[in-house]
DNA sequence: TCCTAAAATGCAATCGATTGCGCATGGAAC
DNA sequence: GTTCCATGCGCAATCGATTGCATTTTAGGA
């Protein structure tokens, strides 16, 4: 195997240049005239040159790298925010570096730290639900590397972030299941208190009252939100006669349905169903379930956007923005019963 | 925001020594005492130093960075098997970089140029089902960085790869249905002569072969496996009674369990199913599947070592290796009949 | 006290691309 | 015939870390 390294050196070597030449060559310096451009670019062609984005980073402090940090790749609603990063990220020549916390807390300080090192341009970051303490952000923002937030966000750290109007998400659910008739609409929680929980709480219950039906704590159960936790929470409210569920996750709702179909209740009939995320399995399920899409996909082309805007400001004076994105209830027949 | 940039130089100077002996300070050289040592780490913590790997990158011509790229991150299979590249690379202090190419060829070539230019230290590739031409790769290795395959691979690419036995994984799906009983199984495989389908077919075949059972083509359903597949295949199928069906793929087979569903035949007893690959939703469904799991994680172990061993390695000198892990095959109800 | 080997550190080039500034050429304007 | 300016390109420094080799310092022995 050869390792051909050609340079910018080598071209010009070849044309009885120099290198600056050869270099402003390329990236189609007007000072260069059109006859030497092309032939930089034959010469370039003919010796199979492939710039050095590593010394090109070096010498002009940009990697053309923006970190992901998401929490697992392995669900539809975080490969799709990073399908749209990705889409805007390199039609801007920039390349897309993920990495994944599982949640973890520790995973997350060493990513930051990981892409810090590499050098990255920008971070865009849905952080883990472990995540209290966010000095390792402020070390981003000391470094100046515009760094977004999307979907968990925080209002403390004075960032941009992309998120959708979880309340209105959780209010369309929560006044779907009213408008099925259902008049004992239980919620499942997420234990801890980060926003997107506590707006889908809201939504919930400002749907109940706009609609005259009373709040009833009874019926709110918090947990991690994961299958087994659906099913845990299900079963214990069983004996509350629900009639209708909203879970502030798929894989919650999914529990309850498992649950309530073990105990012969008929969905949506005697109890109604409607999660949050539509995840890939929500509409495999038989009933396939009503929920909430968050335009994933555009939450990441806003992310990146605002990534480009950041990188190209005047830096200093950038002023973080808050993009809202509206979400979108996807019915079907967990939920829908019919006239 | 202050764009702090301390480097080895600003450390040097406080400390009233050179560059180069921060350098080895940091990097443990054995000729630098200990007390330099100490000094130049407590310096180094004060004025919050952070390595910059871009320089070092350039300087000795490694990225510390391996490049993944994958169809799509949104499967629990690819996602594990990153998962498990990541825990072995970032223990040798390395990156990950994810592409994906979402099945498609352009896009595989985009990714591998991007690779190539952000100057990854190897590339690990699940390569796209519409790749046809392998020349892209052929760059890679000439430039000679390491090229690691997996699970779809390739034998005319002189690489190494790590692969399940396919083969074993269908021959236990296929003999598990004749067990339960089936006298007439029909199979899923893809219209792509990609060799990982190749061999679950030959799997299938013998293991019926083997059990006196015939092997007859028109039980053979080629498609892409997708879903909507799945349920077109089973429903071409239907008349021609099979008593089991086992898919290549894990979409492929819940396609067909709903279409028997809707069809009012009882799983497993009409008809047992067994899919390919454990992805989560095939244990949310009702029956819960009987897959074939590929012990993803340890195929991305696997894959993340054999790149260590070829970067330490003579580079000309290395043999590619081919590593083959043995599935398992996930008994569930979807399979399982009563005696 | 002097000498020498070992230990500790410094020097300077290097990786490849970029860029501010300066220099040369040529044609146009006066 | 000068002056001026636009055009086209070269020079050399720079980004930050690394490393072979040279040099200085130290310690130990004679």
């Amino acid at each position: 195997m050869k390792k051909e390294k050609t340079t910018i050196h080598d071209i010009a070597r070849k044309l009885n240049i120099t290198a600056s030449t050869v270099s402003r060559a390329l990236k189609d310096h007007p000072r260069i005239s059109v006859e030497t451009k092309k032939a930089v670019q034959k010469a370039a062609q003919k010796l199979n040159y492939q710039p050095n984005h590593i010394a090109a980073a070096l010498r002009n402090g940009r990697s053309n790298i923006i970190g992901v940090i998401v929490p697992t790749a392995d669900r539809s609603f975080f490969s799709s925010v990073i399908r749209g990063i990705e889409e805007v990220a390199n039609s801007a020549k920039y390349n897309v570096m993920i990495c994944q916390t599982y949640d973890s807390y520790e995973k997350e300080i060493a990513s930051i730290d990981a892409l810090l090192n590499a050098r990255v341009d920008g971070i865009i970051v849905s952080y883990s639900k472990s995540t209290l303490n966010f000095d390792h952000y402020n070390r981003v923002k000391e470094r100046g590397i515009p760094l977004i937030l999307f979907d968990r966000s925080n209002d403390e750290l004075e960032v941009s972030h992309v998120v959708i109007d979880d309340f209105l998400g959780a209010f369309k659910a929560t006044e779907h299941l009213i408008q099925q008739g259902c008049k004992r609409i239980a919620h499942f929680t997420n234990t801890r208190k980060i926003s997107i929980y506590k707006e889908r709480l809201r939504g919930y219950r400002d749907a109940l009252e706009q609609h005259g039906l009373t709040y009833d704590e009874s019926l709110i159960v918090a947990s991690d939100l994961q299958l087994e936790d659906g099913r845990r929470s299900m079963t214990q409210l069983l004996d509350k006669k629900p009639d209708g569920v909203f879970s502030a996750s798929a894989l919650g709702i999914l529990g309850a349905m498992q649950v309530l179909k073990e105990n012969n209740y008929k969905i949506p009939d005697d109890v109604a169903l409607v999660g949050f995320s539509n995840e890939a399995f929500t509409s495999f399920t038989e009933p396939a379930l009503t929920t909430v899409e968050q335009h994933s996909m555009r939450i990441g082309n806003a992310a990146a956007e605002i990534f480009l805007q950041e990188v190209t400001a005047d830096s200093e004076k950038f002023i973080p923005q808050k993009i809202v994105l509206k979400p979108e209830l996807i019915i079907r027949s967990s939920s829908l019963r019919k006239k």
